[in-house]
DNA sequence: GAGTTTGAAACT
DNA sequence: CAGTTTCAAACTC
């Protein structure tokens, strides 16, 4: 099969151009599928032509337009039922005729040298990565990763059918979907008005559809830390912005709304969107300031991003700023015409920098998030916090039973064994992570990566009796909710409890249970506080202190820090006594 | 939510 | 190519 994308073998290879010539519905229907589905602009001519000589220079725009526009007389090309489009969209009939590069006349091919394309592309870029125009460089983007519907920019155009570049939509090449826009025809159902006024918008400027930010180097492209230590990318508008009363500091700016600085090409007045302008870089810390605050308004409100639990918490601070939208927070900084994919996966799924081990989260245009318990809650906090809960609650059963100490001692190694099995596992899922409160949520069920698929196929919630006949209590189900304390339902756990307390029932097991949730609840007061008090040093402090708190070993919150590792030195103190031939004494907790 | 401002796109 | 109009997003109240 051709692959004149060197696309890897199995993936998907759209050919939007070649549906698009087609004309046919079925052809038009799957283009339309796939625009939705991925980030390009499907229906411009050029890509099949540009993708053979994609990492040629940039030729100069009089040059492609030379190229690509060929005047005509009245005449219209035979094989597009363009009369009937246009009666349809009442648009005017274009007075020139696109002809795709490989039909221009042989003295056009001859007096270019080979190397000269009449495309504008980003090196390095495909026609299955590269953003066919900037306009709207955010509309595909800035929610893909939580919602892939709900949260894309949505037009309200009137009078424009849709058909314009005055669409955001159209022009960033994809159809209306969930739009708020009257009369729109860029749909399928439209598909021969949408390619008449695509070509009208080529034929008025052949270079419509590409991208308007070029000159980003592919370093940076390619480089997520680049990103997020150069500040604004360094890529420029082609044509320039042309700002007069904006300064070039609102987001009619172009430039500004691109997170690019402007440039030689710019015809701005006014302009305050250079590098070293204070009033630039004051509105670039307050911006980043109110992402990081979102971003920690979700994090704590993990029902935002789809996760509920017990856990779920929302700081006063991040409900202030429950009405703000993160769309426009995050809709200005992208602009990565070579990477837009990479950065609609990682958008809201910030990534750790390299180099730290630390849940640092990395947004795409340059802000650097941390989770607020982060470097609070350590792997071996919450291996000491599962022994103390497995210590508080043999400690229960023993009071109840009277079980001896020797058995326990027996029984605490296989659990100390049993823990670094858990342990390793956990490890693995801490890879997996992408959400440090999620991760300690995980943590504290320790449920194995295997027992969370596993989890996941059973869907009735009953089925984990089937580990152990042991009664729950309703509180306890309710408060595992959908996320099920497999530590005490595990046949490899269970084993762990002496067998003469798995015998005695309810009594002991409502101790047990007792216990141990007022352990934990005493545990899990502790992290709020902590992420409150990092939330609150967080907000109080100035935006340069985000991008400090990205190194490793945050300062804030030590005394936090000390706070939830009391609980971890509860646990050592009870192994000691455990260990050691006197009674068991209380845990104090 | 309505009205205003703004600058790109479209038009002359 | 410059000036004007149209348009929809950004912004303000």
């Amino acid at each position: 099969m051709d692959n004149p994308l060197n696309l890897p073998p199995g993936s998907v290879q759209p050919n939007f151009c070649s549906a698009f010539y087609a004309r046919k519905s079925g052809s038009a229907a799957t283009a339309a599928s796939l625009s939705q589905a991925l980030p390009l602009w499907p229906p411009v001519p050029w890509p099949t032509l540009m993708v053979r000589k994609h990492h040629m220079p940039f030729p100069t725009q009089p040059a492609a337009k030379k190229l690509q526009v060929r005047r005509l007389s009245p005449v219209l090309s035979q094989d597009l039922p363009l009369r009937e489009a246009l009666q349809v969209a009442e648009l005017p009939p274009p007075r020139v005729q696109l002809r795709p590069l490989q039909q221009a006349p042989p003295v056009l091919k001859q007096s270019l040298p080979k190397t000269e394309v009449p495309v504008v592309l980003p090196m390095r870029a495909t026609s299955v990565d590269v953003r066919w125009n900037a306009r709207y460089p955010w509309s595909e983007t800035s929610c893909e990763s939580t919602d892939r519907t709900s949260r894309r920019t949505q037009c309200k155009c009137k009078n424009s059918k849709c058909l314009k570049k005055y669409c955001e939509c159209f022009a960033s090449g994809r159809y209306c979907n969930d739009c708020n826009c009257k009369n729109c025809y860029n749909n399928v159902g439209h598909e021969a008005a949408r390619q008449v006024a695509i070509d009208a918008a080529m034929e008025r400027n052949p270079m419509a559809f590409m991208p308007k930010i070029g000159n980003i180097p592919p370093h940076a492209a390619q480089n997520r830390e680049f990103k997020v230590a150069e500040g604004p990318l360094v890529g420029k508008h082609m044509k320039g912005c042309h700002c007069k009363r904006s300064e070039c500091l609102k987001k009619y700016c172009e430039c500004f709304r691109s997170n690019i600085l402007c440039s030689e090409n710019c015809k701005c007045m006014d302009c305050k969107n250079y590098e070293s302008n204070e009033d630039r870089k004051a509105i670039r810390r307050i911006t980043r300031h109110q992402q990081h605050l979102v971003y920690a308004h979700h994090m704590q409100n993990p029902a935002t991003m789809g996760i509920t639990g017990p856990y779920a918490a929302l700081s006063p601070a991040a409900e202030k700023l429950s009405n703000l939208s993160v769309a426009s927070s995050g809709r200005d900084q992208l602009i990565n015409n070579n990477d837009s994919s990479q950065v609609t996966s990682s958008l809201l799924t910030p990534v750790p920098i390299e180099g730290t081990k630390s849940a640092v989260k990395v947004e795409p245009h340059g802000v650097t998030y941390r989770p607020l318990l982060a470097d609070v809650i350590q792997i071996e906090n919450v291996n000491e916090l599962c022994k103390v809960l497995l210590l508080v609650s043999r400690q229960a059963a023993g009071a109840s039973v009277g079980v001896k100490e020797n058995t326990n001692r027996r029984k605490l190694d296989q659990a100390d064994s049993c823990l670094s099995s858990i342990n390793h596992d956990m490890e693995a899922v801490e890879k997996q992570r992408d959400e440090q409160v999620c991760s300690t949520e995980n943590s504290l069920t320790a449920v194995p990566v295997s027992e969370v698929r596993a989890g996941a196929a059973r869907s009735d919630p009953s089925d984990t009796c089937k580990y152990d006949r042991r009664p729950v209590s309703p509180e306890t189900q309710k408060l595992m909710c959908n996320e099920q304390d497999r530590l005490f339902l595990t046949p490899s756990v269970a084993a762990v409890i002496p067998s003469a307390t798995k015998q005695r029932l309810p009594d002991t097991y409502k101790e047990q249970e007792k216990r141990i949730l007022k352990t934990l609840h005493d545990y899990l007061g502790e992290l709020v506080n902590c992420g409150r008090l990092h939330e609150e040093k967080l907000s109080s402090m100035p935006s340069k202190f985000f991008h400090e708190q990205t190194s490793v070993g945050s300062s804030c919150g030590s005394s936090s820090v000390s706070r939830v590792a009391e609980v971890a030195r509860v646990g050592q103190t009870i192994r000691q006594s455990l260990h050691s031939p006197a009674s068991v004494k209380s845990p104090g907790l």
